[in-house]
Order: structure tokens, then C-alpha cells, then sequence
DNA sequence: CCTTGACTTGGAGCCCGCTCCAAGTGCTAT
DNA sequence: ATAGCACTTGGAGCGGGCTCCAAGTCAAGG
């Protein structure tokens, strides 16, 4: 699969992609004869895979070192699992403060309401 | 209340602290005869609302805004409700990319509990 | 053979959101 | 009076994460 379709699959574009290659978020994609990128089905998976992380806001960092530790092979299995579990901790934190936004949106949204239509009532009334 | 202090309350630094009423995030601070910043209760609120919605990724361009319209007075009352009904419309979607996000790492940490599981029972086994 | 067009690389540029700095002003304590 | 310190402003610098560009290579079609 050209980079091209991948691009569109994924709604990446093609510098993003090749972005992420040479910044160790995915390993590297197999290459035809002529060095052309050829993205096989584990290549895809990774693709896939960081555009869910990053679009969570996990960094570049955390992903690249799993990604460098995943080629390690099997030794590294402790660590990159670590890894994950301090990411979803990081994740659930956000997520925690996004939830305490969202009350206070509600909550101001809420007193709009109440003072648009006290605003109409007074409108209707006088 | 000293910029210092505020700064100290909220956990932003002095130069942050200016920087938001520089753009625009929230009103101006009154100030003391000598031009020094002496927040009010009112800035305190602007600044610890901003804090909270900073916090959550609402973007400085849709902050600056919202404090514009208020200092417009009544008339844009539904204007502002408008803006936080769509800023509450996207940190929502921001969520529920998180809530993917995090059933994937859940999923593969669960995939990594079970891969160290069995390498354990394979190096007591054999 | 030559053009076209997708691809390659390395590197520069850009936007956001701060963060830091230089130069200057003004209260405070000795 | 003068040192010290917090404050001011305008502007430069920085880190993250892309995004774009120039220059070059290669495969396919006319």
C-alpha cells in the first residue's frame, strides 16, 4: 500500500506519515526495489495505532520509546508495559480535568439560560 | 492581590499571569496608583475559570473571544452562551476520542499481562 | 529519448502557548 | 540618598508537532 493510500485511509498526510517514520513512532515500512514505501498490514496496525494515541494526546516521546522498545524483541516486554500503564494513568488524569471543565461548562451554560430567559420574561412583561 | 500572589495561588507564573491579559483572556486587572496589578475578586474568578478551561484544551482564541463579548455588556448575552455551547461540543468530542484512546491501552495492557503471564509459566514449567 | 508525476531526502518554516529577557520605573528599608 | 527588589513593557526565544519546500530519483507512457 502506497503512502498515498495510507494517507487517505487514514486522514494523515503523506509528510505526516513519513513524519512519524523518521521519528521512530512506527518502525520502518518495508520499501519497494526502488525504495519506494510499500506499507504492509504490521505497518498499518502502528499507523493506526499512534494516530489513536496522538489524537488522545499521548506525546511523541512516550510513543517513540515504545515503539524503540517494542523492536527490542521480547525482553522489553515489563518495560513497554510500563509504559502503557503510566500513559494511561497521564490519560485519566486529563480526562479528569477535562470532566471538571465540562461541570463548569454546563453550569454557565446553565446560567445563561436562566438569565436569557428572565431577560425574555422581563422583555414580555414590561 | 499582588500578581505574585495570585501567581502562587493558581500555580501560573507571573509572566503566564500577564500574558493572558495581554491577549485578551480576561479583562484588565485594575491597578494601584503606581500601575501595579491589584487583582480584585473578579480577576481572581477570570483567572481560575481560564486556569480551568486552559486546563482542558478550550483554545486561547475561543477564550479571548468570550471575555471580548463580556466586556460588551447584555447584548451579547446570547452570543457567549452560543460560544460555550460549541467549546462544551468539542471538549465532549476531545472525550470521547480520550475514552477510545483509553479502551485500546487498556486492552493492550490486559494483552501484556497475559504475555508476561505465560512467559512466567514458562520459565517455572520449563 | 523525454516528459510526467509520485516518490525520496534533509532541512526550513509555522502555529500555539507560553517563557524568558532587557531596559526602565517606582516603592521600601536602611 | 541609595540599594534592592518587585513591578512594568515590548519583544525575542523555545518546544511540540507538524507542514512545506527544494532538489533529486525512478517508473511508466508517448
Amino acid at each position: 500500500m502506497t503512502i498515498r493510500e495510507v494517507s487517505e485511509r487514514y486522514g494523515l498526510s503523506a509528510d505526516t506519515l513519513r513524519y512519524y517514520e523518521r521519528v521512530g513512532l512506527i518502525p520502518p515500512v518495508p520499501r519497494t526495489g526502488g525504495g519506494v514505501r510499500d506499507y504492509d498490514e504490521a505497518s498499518l496496525g502502528w499507523v493506526e495505532l499512534i494516530k489513536c494515541m496522538r489524537s488522545a494526546g499521548v506525546g511523541i516521546e512516550a510513543l517513540t520509546e515504545y515503539c524503540r522498545l517494542f523492536q527490542q524483541g521480547e525482553e522489553t516486554l515489563e518495560a513497554r508495559k510500563a509504559l502503557l500503564v503510566e500513559q494511561r494513568r497521564q490519560l485519566r488524569e486529563r480526562m479528569e480535568d477535562m470532566r471538571k471543565s465540562l461541570d463548569r461548562l454546563d453550569q454557565k451554560i446553565e446560567n445563561y439560560d436562566r438569565d436569557l430567559a428572565r431577560k425574555e420574561r422581563e422583555l414580555r412583561g414590561g
